[in-house]
DNA sequence: AAGAAAAAGCAACTATGTTGCAAAATAACA
DNA sequence: TGTTATTTTGCAACATAGTTGCTTTTTCTT
């Protein structure tokens, strides 16, 4: 990546700690940088290799969390009980998040997008429930390896 | 429970067990009448707990392990990062699954239920994705609990 | 009932996640 | 810009979750 680029995604990230009131650090301007770069999610494992040489796990596990609190990320449910995190779109903040898309997880690169132009369906419940957040994920294959 | 419903489930459980030609041990009799006592899903923690104190937590791991490959289970991801584990319907076989219903998870008293009567609807995916399964987790209010 | 096969139990280990506290970094402000 | 207050980090210790190899016990087969 280009220095000019760099300088520029630090501007980025910077004003995206402000505006959530959130002190700039290291560890926090690493992390988001990680899912700016990546176009999937990713599992805390995932975090932890790539920034984990340098922070702490706790480190990890606070900053993650401080950005779900925020609603800078959401998180994904998956079947094989991993956790993924990934960006959240601007019409989230903090304690409203507005995740109406779907999940897709491929079974191929087994990596999870956020398929942001596709919202979640109407489930019709049997009598007696009533709904409130839909979570949907679909497994399948991604069109980077059809 | 009267014993004569005891011995009937036993007989249940044991029909169960040889149809899916497995041998009939006291750790998979137990943790198979837990999933037909209990109307909802059951989280591996639950498992341990309520028949733990008579099998090793490996043996839990392993039962569980093994009801799922030979589809005598399902597991249901949902967003906290605990599998939770329910029974498969007649028409689950091994390896192939047919969990086409929905899950919902009552966030008042936080049991997970399987709606086996609600289908998973269809998905349309951007151009290049292809999909295969699709799991669907509502939370919200469950009858009990409205 | 005896031998073969499968499962359970045990021990040890790895991974994952949490909490309290002291040190370091960041922010606020004179 | 330097000083203090606040926030965040790193460390240590702990708690929970899940795995693997191996021996003993149980179940199955005949």
């Amino acid at each position: 990546m280009s220095k000019q680029l760099l300088l520029q995604m630090d501007k980025q990230i910077a004003g995206l700690l402000k505006r959530n009131s959130l002190s700039i650090t290291d560890s926090r301007k690493k992390i988001l940088q990680l899912f700016l770069e990546q176009p999937g999610a990713l599992a805390h494992g995932d975090i932890e290799t790539k920034a984990g040489e340098k922070f702490d796990r706790v480190t990890v596990y606070r900053t993650l969390q401080t950005f779900v609190d925020k609603g800078i990320i959401h998180t994904i449910p998956t079947a094989d009980n991993s956790i993924r995190y990934a960006l959240c779109k601007d019409a989230c903040s903090e304690g409203h998040h507005h995740d109406h898309h779907i999940h897709f997880v491929c079974t191929n690169c087994t990596n999870t997008y956020c398929l942001d132009d596709v919202v979640t369906p109407e489930i019709k419940l049997p009598k007696g429930y009533s709904a409130g957040h839909v979570e949907v994920v679909v497994e399948g294959i991604c069109k980077n390896c059809k």
